[in-house]
DNA sequence: AGGGGTCAAGTTAGCGCAAACATGAGGCGC
DNA sequence: GCGCCTCATGTTTGCGCTAACTTGACCCCT
């Protein structure tokens, strides 16, 4: 900076002015700093700026597995925000939520100087004892409200509803479910949700099978629940672990839709490709992200209390969409 | 740091020594110090430390598109290795690849202060005049050696070449092909390697289909590739495609693999799970993320030229999985 | 017993930047 | 025409840490 300020004739703090777009430089001296930053290649050190002003720019995320199909695309519309906004994005990923781990994780971001911190699926919080850092922001990405930070997330509840709902419509006369992993939060949202809805509806509540996600659990729990042959509707709680009840249900001779409906949670791309179509719950969790950002970041900026007024839209709604998985039963 | 240094009794200089795991501490002064960090609640100003070393412990990722299949795989290996190594990573999306927005990445990354960069999917470099910081190592990850700095990647030619040759043994008379984004590398060469395939083994090379990597791509290219009763087999550059083939060939009667041998690419975990279960070249991009890693921390550390030996294995061959959607063609 | 070595700690300086304050030139009103 | 205000720019200071050097206590050897 330095040489800069020598080049152009003026004090590096005109330099700093310039770099940092401050009024109050005149036009010309404005062309002389930015042509010899331009000539010696000048790059503002951040990490000098960072220790002058606090700030980091920096926007820390924390999640349990990264190729998880929602978090991806979480990550990614707040990687895009980030970046519109001035941001860089830091992620730490806590395969294995011990304690330890996830003390380590958050620990580990907050050193590494971020400005605010998502959590993503707060199971995180989970874990006893574990403190989040107390010096910045933090916005929770989770389908409960039940935080102390500002939270958002999809309505799973009414996900799930929509798709029991449309299976009941169609004259089914109860509707089996596939749950996710048993101790994740929307897995539990879901399976709870299913039931009310059978319940509401004055249905049989079956067992649900229960998966980790994964095509072969679905595959799996595919396998077992269509040995009974009442079964003519299953909601599986994601696409992955649908494309593997589908297959199941293909081996087990059961024609899809005509013998046995199936709706997936996701919407994932390949979805209406599959045989048949599938109908699915859409999410659009590029907006959670969008909105979690924007939170976080008014947070940073305004550096006050959050504004976390209770009206705030927080949960966005999925969308049911109908594809050709599913059909009224054969009577 | 001041306040710790006081309340241990001890200069802020012994402090930082605990703190760094120096040596030359006597057990007892290292005791207090950690007593005193513990009661205080104290956290390395990174940023500071940063301006003093010139050291961040960052690592800047570098990509086109975080959820594309691939690159997940990458980052998420990526990240892995970091934390272990005690780096964090940051990333980098550029949506759009005009110059100007990966000169704005790159400049992004480095003025936030990283030790090294990995640039997945050199497309990136083809962008002239386009300069990589020269201050920080860089790793490329890419299917082709031809750039300036160490590249890891996959050898996509072997997984093309051992689809079609698959093919081939089988008995089919030629095999068709659904090429990726054209302007992909990966693409490029899966498509490149299917043609000399098919050339050494003295076939008929028909004219590729274009896709762009998704199911719906791959839906059109099927739809209009099967219309031709002559085609057996068909190489598809990646798994979502294949699954819009399969779609297409189901809609227009081919029976696979009766009718139609279909190979994917990916090996996505849902593949086992189609209808039927897709035959494919199975990628372990966790070792293409793993080694591009070590390579650039060992570049980063050592702060010497790079050891870019040439005998190094920077490409790892992916491998054949044969399912049920190939067999020998009906005669 | 004195010199030199070893080791644990302290002292000093500076990393590169931006906030806060200081300066000085010019313009405006009455 | 004089004071005062405005605006562009310069100067000072300190962010929190670590590298390099300094100090002083103690020990061992001759």
């Amino acid at each position: 900076m330095a040489d800069v300020a020598k080049l152009a004739g003026v004090s590096g703090q005109t330099v700093s002015r310039v770099v940092n777009g401050h009024d109050r430089v005149t036009a010309e001296t404005r062309d002389r700093v930015e042509t010899a930053m331009e000539r010696l290649g000048y790059r503002a050190n951040i990490a000098a700026r960072a220790l002058a002003t606090g700030r980091f720019g920096t926007i820390g995320v924390v999640m349990f597995k990264l190729s998880a199909v929602g978090n991806i695309r979480i990550v990614e519309s707040v990687v895009a925000g980030a970046q519109a906004r001035g941001y860089s994005v830091s992620l730490a990923v806590v395969e294995d939520p011990t304690e330890q781990n996830v003390r380590a994780a958050v620990r580990g971001l907050t050193d590494r100087a971020v400005d605010g911190v998502i959590v993503i699926e707060a199971r995180i919080l989970d874990t006893p004892h574990l403190k989040l850092p107390e010096e910045v922001p933090v916005v929770i990405v989770d389908s409960r409200s039940a935080h102390e930070h500002p939270t958002f997330g999809m309505d799973e509840a009414a996900g799930a509803r929509a798709a029991v709902g449309h299976l009941i419509d169609l004259g089914h006369a109860t509707v089996h479910h596939v749950a996710g992993l048993p101790d994740s939060n929307p897995a539990e949202r879901r399976r709870a949700a299913w039931q009310r809805a059978l319940k509401r509806s004055k249905r049989v509540v079956p067992e649900s099978a229960v998966g980790d996600w994964s095509p072969e659990s679905g595959y799996a729990a595919g396998r077992q629940l269509l040995t009974d042959a009442s079964v003519t509707a299953v909601f599986v709680a994601n696409d992955q672990m649908a494309v593997g009840v589908l297959r199941a249900a293909d081996e087990l001779g059961r024609r899809v839709p005509d013998d046995l409906s199936v709706v997936g949670f996701d919407d994932l791309d390949f979805t209406p490709y599959l045989t048949p179509p599938l109908t699915t719950v859409r999410q659009d969790l590029g907006a959670v992200g969008r909105r979690s950002l924007e939170h976080l970041i008014a947070q940073i900026e305004s550096s006050q209390a959050a504004p976390v007024t209770r009206d705030t839209v927080r949960f966005v709604r999925p969308e049911l969409v109908v594809r050709a998985s599913t059909a009224a039963p054969e009577r």
